[in-house]
DNA sequence: AATATAAGGTGTATTTTTTACACTAAGCAA
DNA sequence: TTGCTTAGTGTAAAAAATACACCTTATATT
């Protein structure tokens, strides 16, 4: 613990998971490191809390300087603080996770020097990471899996308008299980949650499946029963 | 933010919600700060974290330190970090609450002195507390609440040996609604988590129940599917 | 124009789970 | 012996979950 760089007063950090859902696959953002330790590794987007900042503006700050995103809301999940985890000294980590919507803009980019650049890599082909982040990583994605079995954070995923073939998609993805068409439309439309739009789909070449919206409004109503998805 | 105590250094901390379950009442274990701010309010136990320890041994030596109570599991559950929770600057809190069996020995006393006294208090009798710490104990309650649902925590609170009678109406007082009984025998037996005895209740003035245990071996085998009390 | 291709979209029967509900049995105390 | 209090038990009805297959529609190809 001695010489530590001077940020090591801090001596903490948020490391940040971003789901995002891109032709099919699901995907996390890494970014590669430009700083040792572990500079050329891959890891999550994070880095060291200041001494005066809440913990969620520094989530914010610190996921815009290392992949360009702003405003996105992200949710808490686990706090890390074993000795070890960091070679110069105890560091304790806050874990946020996001889901966002890659329509459009998903090109990603640093704006400060410690990432190097910044990644979309399919949650099956993570390489090992820096520091504990495989770890961090698979603790969150366990805790979205978990979670959307009861609560709609898919949509956050997907593109405003869907289809429900998309939102099943996305399900066995995070599941990682095949679904019963017949039962997850079923399931899914007897929440009236969703509304369906008078537009079809497009630029497809086969029949064109009709798009869905999530309904803020009626999700509010009628959601006090549980999404379930077991089988 | 100036001239603040020495271990405003480290600026964090862990506070800590202990449940015991007492004559029918859950409670959970209070201190009166001894210190400003807040002095002579009540709060969670808890402390300031030393900079080169884990959190979770932390965790452990402020709980002993506040309480007197050791080697006892704690689970983490959030990580509060907003501006203004301290009136002396940004303070991050690790929380982490514990489920504990009063049998015996349930008193509780600090061995240091920033706590005056430590004592049990219904959960439905908490009074304000000091910091934001009356949030805190909401969170982890409706942690705890959310949690008894699908994972049989409630054990920890009880006896080694215990009626159906006494494990219903700890759920009744953890989720705040009434369970039917037989439906409650049913689900619960057909877990095959418990283990029936040879023994019965001893000292009450009418039949006596049989006796059950938590049993940790059938339940790592049998407990792929979860528990569920919805109503 | 006809055909092939690929996904969209739909219903029913069976099983499992959840719920609602009330009386007799046992043990102790007076 | 009677009264009091909690223990302990079963069944029918409703709701939810599951398994399962074929026709429809839009486009692309010949």
């Amino acid at each position: 613990m001695e010489n530590l760089p001077a940020h090591f007063d801090s001596v903490f950090t948020v490391d940040c998971i971003i789901f995002g859902f891109d032709e099919g696959e699901l995907k996390i953002l890494l970014i590669e490191r430009n700083e040792e330790p572990f500079k050329g590794w891959f890891a999550l987007p994070g880095y060291f809390v200041e001494k005066t900042e809440a913990i969620e503006s520094a989530a914010q700050r610190i996921l815009y300087e290392s992949t360009g995103l702003r405003g996105i809301y992200m949710e808490q999940f686990y706090t890390f603080g074993a000795l070890g985890r960091h070679p110069q000294g105890r560091v304790i980590t806050v874990a946020y996770y996001a889901m966002i919507r890659l329509t459009g803009q998903k090109d990603v980019k640093p704006v400060t020097d410690f990432a190097k650049q910044a990644v979309w890599v399919n949650v099956k082909d993570i390489p090992e990471l820096a520091f504990d982040h495989s770890r961090i990583f698979r603790k969150g994605f366990e805790k979205i899996r978990n979670k959307i079995s009861y609560q709609p954070i898919a949509f956050e995923l997907l593109p405003e308008k869907f289809t429900l073939t998309q939102l099943q998609s996305l399900y066995e993805v995070i599941l990682n299980k095949k679904l019963d068409k017949r039962n997850f439309r079923k399931k899914m439309l007897s929440y009236d949650i969703l509304k369906e739009l008078d537009e079809k789909q497009k630029g497809v070449s086969y029949r064109a499946a009709k798009l869905y919206k999530f309904d803020k409004r009626k999700f509010a109503k009628n959601f006090q029963k549980e999404l379930s998805f077991s089988k």
